[in-house]
Formats: structure tokens, C-alpha cells, sequence
DNA sequence: TGAGTTATGGACCAATTGGTTACAAACAGT
DNA sequence: ACTGTTTGTAACCAATTGGTCCATAACTCA
């Protein structure tokens, strides 16, 4: 009944989380956005609205793709051991940066950037990390092991973006192990 | 030998420092600048060179007054055991937030945001990263609890910022109790 | 083959960004 | 009092910011 969009949404979000995801909410001007998601400025603002918006959605997509992925391995007793999947999911993310990735993780640079003041994202990466401290939790069954955890789990994602050695991250992962419940 | 300055370069510095601290090095515009420190542009780029510069200054700064006094504060043995010592510095991040500073760590804050950009910013953070690292590590003698404790500090500062509870951040230090040596 | 509807591309916009420059003012030394 | 030097002020700057608008294109349904 009109004409049918010629990008796929889909494509074209991916393509806005990598943007995001590298250079941060605040860094990613819009002609960056339009380049990774390859549109022009009339149909992203028809279609995502603004940019706040479409960050929002990524926010949003950035949950159901890596936290939850996290979530459920965190879950899942293939490892039988609780805290072994923890320890799986912490030591990932000293190798995803001799991987040479060091975008950290988009959830927490929001949390360190725009989430201090602006409420809406504030509520979503809340959500998001609330999320991952329940993980926690459950694999674990310990209510103040899984605020700690957390909170590592942010300070690790935050040092690997700012260019900390795999070396200091590993001997912060290492020294988890003294918490083995 | 020439016109003396009209301003305090003590008292500005102090208020660029504030500046930065509430708003982040990208989140702080020249006129937010100018107003916190109560100069006009020609008298800044003349005294500080240009943005970027002044924040290396503030940097600088940050780590001659807040860093330093951590540092000092864990290796004082006032309080006899350096356990303890960590975790009253620990204990006061979230009683810092109770009090109404949600600012969180200038440092941090530089971590999460232009540090993963720019070298020179990053060479300062990780300076007084490590000059904190090295203060646990002495307080301790412990190679990888000091690289998690590192790590807990900057979790805990960037959760601050971003809103967390103080009942979060406080389940998150008494974790940490765990880990006494 | 219309009519109705939505998508696209790009020109356009005001506001803001960090930064420069030109000139007047305020001092020290002679 | 004059000279040399540095400060303060504000006008000015180009570039970039996020966002809007509109003419045209592409489709569906009648």
C-alpha cells in the first residue's frame, strides 16, 4: 500500500551498535550512524526517530543479543558447577581483548556516559545490569557475591576499553578464584 | 614586567576541575568552562593552551590531591592493618553517594570516555591507575588481589555515577570481605 | 491507469562546538 | 612619561552538531 522500504532493519540496526558500540553514545555523530547503517538522514529519522531513540532500540538490542546470551550460559548446567560458569564468563573478557577488541561493552560505557543524565537510558541499562547481577545470582544462590561480581564485571569492561593489559586483567580474574563459594 | 593576572590560577584550575568532574571531558563545553571558572576564552587559551591540555592539567591535579591521598591514606598505618585500610577506602565510595556526590571519579570517568581515544589522556589515567594499583598492592603484599581491587574500585565509582542504589554498592564492598587475607 | 501512501535523498537549518584575533588595558623598568 | 610585554574582552570564525523539509520515487489497491 506504499513503497516498501529498501534497507533491512535488521542490517541497518547491527550496523548502529557497531557504531555505538565503538565510539560510544555521545561520540557517534550522525554521519558516522548514516555510514555504518548505510542510509541517508530522511529515512533513519523516518524510521528510528532521533538519535536518542534509535539508541534506545540498540540499548534494547544490545539486551537481548549479549545479556541475555550471558544470562543463559550463566544458567545452563552443561557446566554443572555454578561458579565455574562464572568464573567461564569473567575469564572471556581478558580474551576477548587479546582478541584485539577492545570495545568493552556497550552497556557499561552508557552506564559511565550518558546514563548519568539522562533518565531514560539510566532505566534501561539498569534493567540490563540488574539482569546480569540476577545471572549472578542464581548461578550462585549469594545476594552480596552477585553485587561483587557485577561490579567486577564493570570495572573489567571499562578497563579493556581503556587500554589496560590482558595481563592486569587476567590477574584481576585470577584473584576471583579466592571467592570459589 | 607586564599586565599581572586578574584570576587565581589555583581557584580556576579548581573550578575546571569541577567542571570536568560533574560533566566529563566531552560533556563539559567551552562555556560551562568559562563559567565554573569565571574567566572569559581568551584569558583560558592564553593561561591553559586549549581544552584538551587544561584537562591534563586537571588530571594532573586529580591525581596530586584525590589519588595521592588514597595512596597515602592506605599506606598510614594509623589504622595497623592494611586490610582494613582498603576497606574504609572501599566503605566510603558508597557512603560518598549516600552524602549526595553521585560524581563519581574523575578518573573513571576519564577511563570510560576519552581515554579509549586519545593517548595522552590515556597515558594519565593509567598512571594514577596504577599509582592506586601499587597502593593496594603495598597495603597488602599481594600481586592479584591488588589488580582486583583496582578493578572493584573503578566498578564501584562507575556504578556511582550511573545511578546504582547505595545498598547496591554497599552489598558489593561487604562482598569483598571475603577476601581478607 | 489512476489515487493514496510511504520511502528516499539531499538541500537546508539554527544552534553549538572548540578556537582565533584584534584591540584596549595594566603593569615593570628605564 | 615612554616602551615593552602580557592580560582581558569580545567580536569573529569555520566546522560540526542533531534535526527538518520537500520534491521525487516506488509501491498497493482500486
Amino acid at each position: 500500500m506504499a513503497r516498501p522500504r529498501e534497507f533491512d532493519t535488521n542490517t541497518a540496526l547491527n550496523g548502529a551498535m557497531d557504531v555505538f558500540w565503538e565510539l560510544g553514545y555521545e561520540g557517534a555523530s550522525l554521519p558516522d550512524l548514516l555510514g555504518g547503517m548505510n542510509l541517508t538522514r530522511g529515512s533513519l529519522y523516518k524510521a528510528f526517530k532521533d538519535k536518542k531513540s534509535l539508541f534506545l532500540t540498540i540499548l534494547d538490542r544490545y539486551e537481548d543479543a549479549d545479556v541475555d546470551a550471558a544470562v543463559l550460559f550463566l544458567s545452563d548446567d552443561q557446566v554443572p558447577n555454578g561458579w565455574d560458569r562464572v568464573m567461564q564468563v569473567m575469564e572471556s573478557i581478558p580474551k576477548t581483548v587479546a582478541a584485539g577488541d577492545q570495545r568493552g561493552c556497550l552497556l557499561c560505557s552508557a552506564a559511565a556516559g550518558p546514563a548519568s543524565y539522562d533518565a531514560e537510558i539510566a532505566a534501561q541499562v539498569h534493567k540490563s545490569l540488574n539482569k546480569m547481577r540476577d545471572a549472578f545470582r542464581t548461578a550462585l544462590g549469594n545476594d552480596t557475591l552477585s553485587a561483587l561480581l557485577l561490579t567486577h564485571y564493570v570495572g573489567l569492561r571499562i578497563l579493556s576499553r581503556s587500554g589496560s593489559t590482558v595481563q592486569e586483567l587476567q590477574d584481576s580474574v585470577a584473584a576471583l578464584q579466592a571467592l570459589k563459594p
